[in-house]
DNA sequence: CAATACACTTGCCATTTGGTAAGAAGTGTT
DNA sequence: AACACTTCTTACCAAATGGCAAGTGTATTG
């Protein structure tokens, strides 16, 4: 496994053993570049790529029905990024995906996912694995959302990602909140009064 | 398809064209009854059952950091019912589902559902479609959650499932849209000046 | 039928959050 | 270096929501 693709065979290999079958899957992934500030996924348009993230930082997000950007997830070095819903359904999507570093990542087609879903079972147990731990994580955020103050969220999200604090401009990690920048900044006073280093 | 299974089979009829398949996949649900007030799935539990909701009504819910309940989700005939983590990562799920009216509904054991799954291709792609359009719409949600007031939470809720202000009492909605029931009393006041009938 | 619990409303006040605008500090570009 | 642009903070006030408690009516139950 000394070839260029060792990061998608990584990914797979806890849910499939056989190498072959990690070749075969390592074979429909193509590596794929987008720079900083560019768009991996642009609103209505379909995905037609479902993305694993090898390095760099990026985020999604939507327009609301007064206009204004609400970022709806950040994604990481290792994580799967798409848009479920347009990918899945093949419909336009109803959000943006953007660089916010310069990214590297391998991208395999609607067809060979299918095709690899289709011939190799456990490839599509990994596959559902990662829809359903996004779905469950997400319901997670919306019980966040409904029963704590905004200052916890803000906390947990510090605890938890870091590194998103460190990457992300104050505004897009407020909307993530559910909160305006305005806001996220008078709370992070507030914090840092109570957590003096 | 005069049997007592008709609703299963009408439930997957758009996807599973063949007679004979949609048959296998009848012959592997089950009869089950939840009276009202009772639990279909209780927190701690692990979620052996994936129920198609031919009649009733059924709610989520979870208890949050201070003991509180929060209603994550309606369920109205018609739709699939589970825990979407415990059921297919196999846990101890997080929340409890209860019918708030007398329910009718057809169960399938994960095993079952897995074996169908393998076996039919059309069937798979039929479940894969059911998890990510509930994907989506708890994303639309949480968008919701984020951009709109809770008034606008409330009429959008009254104007696509006003079943559910019919069926639900007041503080179970008032938890799903992230308010309490004081303030969805005072809000639902105000709704009523506006739209005098 | 009485007793009890539940569902909903309302008033009062505190807290949280939003909207707007101004300004300071940093970034990038030419 | 000058310029525009973005990012973040802060102050002011308004609006939205929460917490608590009382009160009313309805359902449930023994």
């Amino acid at each position: 496994m000394e070839d260029e693709k060792v990061f998608v065979k990584r990914f797979f290999q806890p849910g499939v053993a056989q190498p072959d079958k990690l070749e075969m899957i390592a074979s429909h992934f193509h590596e794929k570049l987008v720079p900083r500030h560019e768009h991996f996924l642009l609103e209505g348009k379909t995905s037609q790529e479902y993305m694993l993230l090898e390095s760099g930082f990026m985020r999604a997000y939507s327009l609301d029905t007064t206009g204004n950007e609400v970022t709806t997830a950040f994604y990481g070095a290792g994580q799967p990024v798409f848009d479920v819903a347009s990918f899945f359904l093949r419909t336009p999507s109803k959000e943006s995906i953007q660089a916010l570093t310069p990214c590297k990542g391998w991208v395999i087609s609607f067809d060979d996912l299918n095709g690899l879903f289709h011939s190799i079972p456990e490839f599509r147990e990994a596959g559902r694995g990662i829809l359903v731990k996004g779905y469950a994580s997400l319901k997670l955020r919306m019980q966040s959302m409904i029963t704590e103050t905004a200052e916890t969220r803000y906390a947990n999200l510090l605890q938890t990602n870091p590194e998103i604090l460190m990457q992300a401009p104050l505004k897009y990690i407020a909307s993530y909140l559910g909160i305006t920048d305005t806001s996220l900044s008078r709370i992070r006073r507030e914090f840092s009064k109570h957590h003096k280093n």
